[in-house]
DNA sequence: ATACAATATTTGTATAATACAACTATTATA
DNA sequence: TATAATAGTTGTATTATACAAATATTGTAT
């Protein structure tokens, strides 16, 4: 397949059509367990990575620091994450879910794995295995792009 | 593949990855054109689709009403679109874009073709066809999802 | 070893994004 | 025609976000 303007334009609108469902999955999901979806994406963090601290998320999610940094500050007086302060590195401080922020994961992860298990239903089994192999293989291309391009901004088009 | 849990795991870590670097991305080709993220989301869909309204827009982002008003009024206010009032409906407004409008989403679009024709090449050519595929069958399943359930929240897991 | 630069985080400030409820205007229906 | 439904806006409150400035700690180069 060639890559021209129009095989783009379709590529792209698949893109955003599935980002934009993502996205209300998953609010719809935080809805029904008290958290916002900020907040649920941090918890979805913390569960499926280690040493995680304020920089790691600004990192990861491409939001400022202060941001994440008050984020943080309301979950942590919500009772879901502590920090743990870093005997290594006394400037920074590990994250870590509470019992309530797991029991809070949990929950998330549930009311997510049946829906997409539900999902999957509705797709041939067949087709299964390229679309976790082609999910992956983007979110690994685009993940390297944003470190190869530590440039400035408007670097390709200019 | 039988979906079990643990593939589920990995299934709906890809995909949230996905939807990050998605996000990320969009992101900064906005910052340069000087747009925020929900503005261009709103030109996009004006680009792409036609007989745009607050209520469709509202639809297919999975947002209030009220909210994408307000988003409306602003880029109104910056001369990008027009609320183009329907005769046959006088309720509603069709929005279109200005030459403003056009202008700025030519750029972004520029933009994101530059920036997924790139990434496109870093992935093999082969893939290409698999994940255009994938990318649709989800999108297309999940927002049927959304359609049949038209329920209360968390009917999922209950 | 000290001065300077880099890193991790927080706080101050301002703005954008968002929801819910209440409201107006118009259209559909019983 | 009265009532319900739909499209949109506005009031109000909260959350999300960025940028800049500040603090504390660590790394580095002379």
């Amino acid at each position: 397949m060639a890559i021209n303007d129009e095989s783009l334009k379709e590529f792209r609108k698949s893109l955003r059509i599935l980002e934009r469902e993502i996205d209300i999955e998953l609010k719809d999901e935080t809805n029904c367990c008290g958290v916002t979806l900020s907040q649920c994406h941090i918890l979805l963090e913390l569960y499926n990575s280690s040493d995680v601290s304020v920089s790691s998320l600004s990192e990861a999610f491409g939001l400022d620091k202060s941001t994440l940094s008050r984020t943080v500050d309301g979950m942590v007086a919500d009772g879901l994450i502590e920090r743990r302060i870093n005997s290594d590195d006394r400037r920074s401080f590990e994250l870590i879910l509470t019992a309530k922020g797991v029991e809070k994961i949990n929950l998330i992860n549930a009311g997510c794995n049946a829906y997409y298990a539900e999902l999957l239903k509705q797709i041939p089994a067949g087709k299964h295995r390229i679309i976790l192999e082609s999910l992956k293989l983007l979110g690994v291309a685009m993940r390297r792009m944003r470190d190869g391009e530590k440039k400035s901004c408007c670097n390709i088009i200019k």
